[in-house]
DNA sequence: TGCAAAATAGCACGGTCGTTCTATTTTCAA
DNA sequence: TTGAAAATAGAACGACCGTGCTATTTTGCA
């Protein structure tokens, strides 16, 4: 099963695409990369308004000023969270799935995945859920990076529906973005319900609405 | 069509009712009213854990001290706020819809005016996902109060579902508690690509969804 | 109308925040 | 190994936070 001709989920660049991971990085980069990871651990707790340089820095075993003297400001500290979020998304959901044939398989495999992300990791939320509720009423670059990577994330997931569709694994008359937000509104509720409710079986019906929705958009059995 | 013999959509007691609010309210408890409906409209916009009693009171055009005294902490201020959208939440959502016939008009009134709240505002946020959000993962009296009220709600939402099985409205395999879950996502979707992501059509694709779960579970036309 | 009680204001405290500035240490190539 | 550059620390700033304390004003009943 050959990778497909589609190799990023993203058309965004990314910033440090350039200067060749390849090499070893320079330490001021591996400090500014464990900053990045601890600032994520933080803000999958507290949010990403909740981030504060302080309590970064706590964790770092670090002064307040060289945390940040990398970023220059809270706000690029943030971007970077969320950048790397949706890297890590990417690694873990969209990745492994493009691994499946195209169509159904594919589609179920990136729904598996959402779902496991969502789900498993019990201390770590989810940023593009909590971050959204955050930022509905704040605009600024921190809201477009959040929205750019789940609006990447989103048109991934309907394009691998259309592909579905066209692979004839769907019913011709399958509207695919509504299909998506369908898929969209079964994860949310899987985190809210889980998460914040504590309720279990919460998986297992995100798992049955799935079948169900497979079912409406009638999916051919593979 | 009399009113139905469960007249509320919660058991839990309502600290203010006993002192009968027929008579006329005092100066401080019009004044706390007032300051609750302030810092609702604050929550709604800046989340419950972004609320400060400096901003309230500016709103309110009062002292911080003046708003402080009605609370005795920060607290009990979020959660007077809790329970006031609790309250409206019932008058604009449940009890209109307890006004349909019993079975499926009544669940179809009760989805489509939580719709209608969830979308129709568009400055003022769902305090029940967004405080989701906040306080997935920090427990506390705050967090109690809104898992509280949200619990009350969703149960008030599932035996409207076993009411509609039970009077022949919808298939007898109906498992209530999945398709409620199903209902909770369409939600969810709906406030977050609606109000996050400006994606228009939302309602519309939320009104389908709900069509297309009657259908699975088998809803007899009305 | 007078007076106790309730409501509100004003001020201060200790704390955390993001940010700036300067000094010190560490890194890495020549 | 030396020396310039990068990385980090430390202290200080103004701003805002929740809260406690003490006046002062306002309320509403006798």
């Amino acid at each position: 099963m050959p990778v497909t001709s589609q190799p990023s989920m993203t058309d965004i660049p990314d910033p440090e695409a350039g200067n060749g991971r390849a090499r070893l990085m320079q330490k001021g980069q591996q400090t500014k990369s464990a900053i990045v990871d601890a600032a994520l651990g933080l803000a999958t707790q507290i949010g990403i308004e909740g981030l504060s340089i302080g309590a970064v820095a706590e964790v770092m075993q670090m002064s307040k000023s060289g945390v940040f003297a990398h970023f220059g400001s809270r706000e690029e500290l943030q971007i970077s969270v969320v950048r790397e979020y949706h890297h890590r998304f990417e690694l873990e959901v969209f990745y492994p799935a493009m691994q499946e044939t195209r169509g159904l398989p594919r589609l179920q495999a990136l729904f598996a995945n959402w779902m496991k992300r969502t789900s498993a990791e019990i201390d770590s939320g989810c940023l593009y859920i909590s971050g959204a509720a955050e930022f509905d009423d704040r605009p600024g670059p921190v809201s477009d990076a959040l929205a750019s990577s789940v609006k990447t994330w989103l048109s991934a997931l309907h394009r691998c529906v259309l592909k579905a569709r066209e692979a004839g694994h769907l019913a011709e008359t399958t509207d695919a973005a509504q299909m998506s937000f369908e898929l969209h509104g079964l994860i949310l509720a899987l985190h809210y319900e889980a998460r914040f409710l504590k309720t279990d079986k919460s998986l297992d019906r995100a798992q049955r609405g799935f079948e169900h929705i497979l079912l409406r958009y009638g999916a051919s059995p593979t």
